[in-house]
DNA sequence: TCCATTTAGTTCGCGTTGTAGACTAAATAT
DNA sequence: ATATTTAGTCTACAACGCGAACTAAATGGA
């Protein structure tokens, strides 16, 4: 439903709306911001000495213009104030970081190990040590934590986790059972990926981010914004049909995606290799099934792009999770499958590109969703 | 990039807020109002007057609570003021209706002509008669009409239909060629067709719009909008790959849906049947070849569909086009293909549903976008 | 019948907000 | 030096929504 605006929520919007541009923009004179977010100097003008005052923007000194007239001075987002939390679960380690108002990193923690088929509830609790170690960090940065950010490999809904295949979990209260003592919202490992991808990588505003894993799961970024679908469910792009009759799927169905370039799919093909690590070994030394098994999952992942493309109008694709070190051996021939198959539809295929924050997307996504919340709405951080 | 709020932008907000609200909820007392929008009872009486002083809201008599207290009067959107113009050109017709901003239709018109390769120019031109007659109906009606929506059969752009296969077009400049005196919005049919079916069919608020013509086009709603992609080329359903070594398709790819479930492979399949009609005659008539054909273009669909459901998240999705028609021989096996394959991965299968607008919907949804338009923010058609 | 009660809608003074334009500040060009 | 240009602030002002008081119109109970 649409909402009304009041005078506070407009000023929150315009709050929202000079941080937003500072974001966009880098640092920026009040004059440029003015024009820019279309709202007169004078209101720019309180509104920056308001967030200023509030430590969420901050002087950065004389703006250069070589030109004439007085130079303005630029203002900054600053990060000496606000942080937000990011933490993962994930099948094979726990991460956490801790991201300033700035979009800088100020503390990252990581503990390798395995945590299929470990009750939720003790990798939760493990993973709560990580969080509360950058929460004491924040406190002696002299940061406010504005809320946290938890990704988990698998569909979401209202703070539960549905299921989680390669975790062998089910219907997992993941907010409650992490119990941090700040406002966490719980988000797809593909979806906060595609966000950081979005904030911290070379995605662009429109690209779909496809994170190889287990299963395959998706996060579709449109206009700088995050596609949720009907119940935030979208992006189970492991279970595209790419062969009608091909081998069963767990999901019930028969030829998914899942089936022909999922991590299992890839490994046992390149001759039942233990590990992507061991995988990556044989492909460095052009092990001929090794590179047969990736241009298989390459094709298929083809053909699932093509539907993709031609569904959701892309001009970029990020691959991520396991498909990123392999990148090398799978591009080309995916690339060589889009061109194919999009030659007449459009001038020119979308371009493939690997992920380049390797396992740090997912964190900085969901650290990065809460950095966004406050620049979009800072009424919380302000005086009164 | 996120839009300032200033006094006067906050007042037209405002006033599309409480549109918006009446349209969605139907006749209501200014308190219901209120309370619906979280606005103060003064501040929905003052904005409420306004818009029965514009026209576009009518007191339409007490509203009989039968319980304690005075009774409201009801407000209802009035459309004795504004109203906007449908149109599309269709493969065999061209069609226009005036919508009023009650959402009732004034005025329909539909001239049946075959439009395969004929110059884009004539057609419009033919178009354009339509058109003035419908708005000299408006004219005499004493409303204001506030634009025109027009549907064509293919991918858009800035006011340019790109290519429309079965009409044999490229780069259409169709917003000029039609040339109306008011401000004249393109669209895809499939696209508009599904907010015809939002607004008037039986869609919900989130569903898939599938258009079975030549071309396999589909229109996405979310949360009650259109999702339109990074360029507004979403929908290409019928490229979708449902074998990959299927017969060659006209994009350049192989197996595409198109290439099983297009108006042209059933007619095929069927014993090249000539027309829709005559196919349907034989469904009717039991024809074994025929209700063959359906049944394999139904599973055909059954896969794109699973393949889409599962990358957006659906819980509907709406057969048009040719499809509608002969909804009863596809659905049964669309169904079966979905319920096996989704099984798993989600409690309940999308519901499968025929458009019940027929011809109409892409024709509802342009002018019925003009509306939504002028709904949102009424200021242009306010005093002053 | 009368009056308390309840709900609808209007009126009016108030506080908050952004705006426009005058004004001050600080640079360059001549 | 002085004019010019641009940045940023300050102030009077108008628009808006808010809230409380008020009027209007119904029901229900004594």
């Amino acid at each position: 439903m649409t909402l009304p605006v009041r005078h506070d929520s407009m000023r929150a919007r315009n709050l929202g709306v000079v941080l937003d541009a500072v974001r966009r923009g880098g640092p920026q004179t009040r004059a440029a911001l003015a024009e820019r977010t279309g709202l007169t100097k004078s209101t720019v003008s309180k509104l920056a000495g308001d967030l200023i005052e509030a430590g969420m923007l901050a002087e950065s000194g004389p703006a250069r213009a070589g030109e004439r007239g007085r130079p303005g001075v630029e203002v900054v987002l600053s990060g000496d104030r606000v942080a937000a939390l990011g933490c993962e679960v994930n099948v094979d380690y726990l991460a956490v970081c801790l991201l300033d108002l700035a979009q800088r990193v100020r503390f990252t923690r990581r503990r390798g190990q395995d945590n299929r088929g470990k009750p939720a509830k003790r990798v939760l609790a493990q993973l709560r040590t990580l969080a509360v170690e950058a929460m004491a960090e924040a406190r002696r940065l002299g940061l406010d934590v504005a809320g946290a950010g938890l990704a988990v490999s698998g569909p979401v809904a209202d703070g539960v986790l549905l299921t989680a295949p390669n975790l062998g979990w089910r219907d997992v209260g993941a907010v409650d059972l992490l119990g941090l003592p700040v406002e966490t919202t719980l988000g797809n490992e593909a979806s906060l990926a595609a966000l950081g991808e979005l904030w911290f990588g070379a995605g662009g505003q429109d690209f779909l981010y496809v994170s190889g894993e287990i299963g395959i799961g998706a996060g579709l970024v449109v206009g700088g914004e995050l596609f949720h679908g009907t119940r935030g469910l979208a992006g189970e792009l492991g279970h595209v049909v790419v062969s009608p009759d091909g081998p069963r799927c767990r999901c019930g169905g028969a030829g998914c995606l899942e089936t022909a370039a999922g991590q299992e799919a890839i490994l046992t093909a390149a001759g039942d290799v233990a590990t992507v690590a061991e995988l990556l070994a044989r492909l460095e030394n052009d092990d001929e099934l090794a590179v047969k098994a990736c241009g298989e999952a390459a094709r298929a992942l083809g053909i699932a792009l093509t539907s993709t493309v031609n569904l959701l109008d892309l001009d970029r694709v990020v691959l991520g999770g396991i498909y990123a070190p392999l990148f090398g051996w799978l591009a080309p021939p995916i690339e060589r499958v889009l061109a194919d198959r999009l030659v007449k539809l459009r001038s020119t295929p979308p371009t493939l590109t690997a992920s380049q924050l390797g396992g740090q997307a997912a964190t900085l996504g969901a650290a990065g969703l809460v950095v966004h919340q406050v620049l979009a709405d800072p009424t919380r951080f302000l005086p009164r």
